[in-house]
DNA sequence: CGACTGATTGATACGTCTCAAGGATAGTGG
DNA sequence: CCACTATCCTTGAGACGTATCAATCAGTCG
């Protein structure tokens, strides 16, 4: 039914190693499932190939049959639906060492593009599938996603329902930040449009720009280009996560 | 923050089921259980107990401990998050037929409280696990479950990200009607108050109060009580839920 | 009946959207 | 390297939708 899951905060530590490395490395860091051995990502590794997708690429469509999985390496992946009048939502970005369309599924529910230009490696469902089948580990990590995923969206939810424009930009900041691992003064990547941003939090194009130009007025932030943001006070924005004001 | 219940300790009458159980077929029409077939429902319903939870009861809180997994018979639980000002977002509300909790995870990440009375079958979450090791058919049926979950929060997490005051409203009621099986001059069940919907909808009570009064006007719905509402077009309401106006 | 809780309605304020204009930046070809 | 363009981003003014605050109404229970 569903597609995507890449994860909160989980199996992201590893973008530490930034992009020299292919899967070896990037395999060895996932930290979603505790109960991950090696050797069940290695088998997974081994069954993935490398691809290329250029910015704004449609990478599956909504309904499309469900063949295969990916992990990002690079750059964004974003996760969305469209409605009838044109309207979209963005449900997810798929960040490096994210995964999405890991679950067993016979059509997309949603469309994947790329939100910048993203390497990323690509799986058969149908050996993802067989290797769950075969390696208890692995089943039990692709479960995890599934949970991980959840989680994730649930917490988007909540953003969506009671929190004003200020409170979903920086939460939104915070979150990259956290995933990739970034602290107090280094540039977080946006490998992402404003337009995306908007759709991800619900806003308008606008909207998100005023807040981010209000949060370059308070000195919060530096935006040193359209994408990468510095975080220069995460303390007073995390304040700000949680307070209507 | 809303308070609470005269206590009523849920009376546990063990319900052992022996008896044809309504609540099988109820299950065939709710969304989980599409590939359930009777033998894996017959195993679990055996390890259930009835039990009673009053009207804003508190069934578990968020960060409990997750020992049991429920499903409901008659009334509505709200499953809900609460934010430190007080805002309350409610993620679902699990209505008769439904469950919840089936997911395992060491602690709940909701808090579940009884919209209305309710009635539900609770089960230890250790014995159903167990019972998906043994039967394959029930591993299925609860990766269903956990998907059609997923897809589940998706939607309404669409529905708050790019739907107004009254699509919001209409399609709440639309998706009633379904999930409770109800057609044209039908009167659905409101088992929980006009506050649960707005946090459900991500609106405020009175917003609420007034689309509703809208499509009283436009003779659309008739409201004979507080807790039931008729729709008299369901076409035409249909055609609401995704037009902006 | 009165008191209480929940629902409805009204007047107004506020936040976000819309529409419109102007910058900044990246890409292209001369 | 420079225009030249297209695209994306930013800012502003005003409109609109929903929230807020307050009053009233309707049902329920003692």
């Amino acid at each position: 039914m569903l597609d995507t899951m890449k994860s909160f905060r989980a199996e992201t530590e590893l973008t530490h190693s930034k992009r020299s490395l292919p899967w070896s490395v990037i395999a060895g860091g996932a930290a979603a499932a505790a109960q991950a051995t090696n050797d069940d990502l290695v088998a997974l590794e081994k069954i993935g190939k490398k691809v290329r997708f250029a910015k704004n690429e449609t990478i599956f469509s909504e309904g499309d049959e469900a063949a295969f999985s990916y992990k990002v390496l690079s750059g964004a992946i974003r996760l969305c639906k469209y409605r009838a009048d044109g309207r979209r939502q963005i449900t997810d970005f798929v960040l490096p060492g994210d995964r999405c369309a890991f679950l067993h599924v016979d059509e997309h529910r949603f469309t994947a593009e790329a939100a910048s230009d993203v390497v990323a490696v690509i799986y058969r469902q149908r050996q993802v599938e067989a290797l769950g089948e075969q390696i208890p580990g692995m089943r039990k990590q692709l479960d995890n996603f599934l949970a991980n995923r959840l989680a994730g969206v649930q917490d988007h939810l909540i953003m969506l329902g009671c929190q004003t424009a200020k409170e979903r930009v920086v939460s939104f900041l915070l979150a990259l930040a956290d995933r990739t691992g970034t602290w107090d003064g280094d540039a977080v990547d946006l490998p992402m449009s404003r337009q995306d941003i908007a759709d991800y939090l619900g806003l308008t194009i606008e909207t998100v720009c005023r807040v981010l130009s209000g949060l370059k007025r308070a000195r919060l932030v530096i935006v040193p280009s359209r994408c990468k943001i510095v975080i220069t006070d995460i303390g007073r924005l995390r304040d700000l996560a949680d307070c209507p004001d």
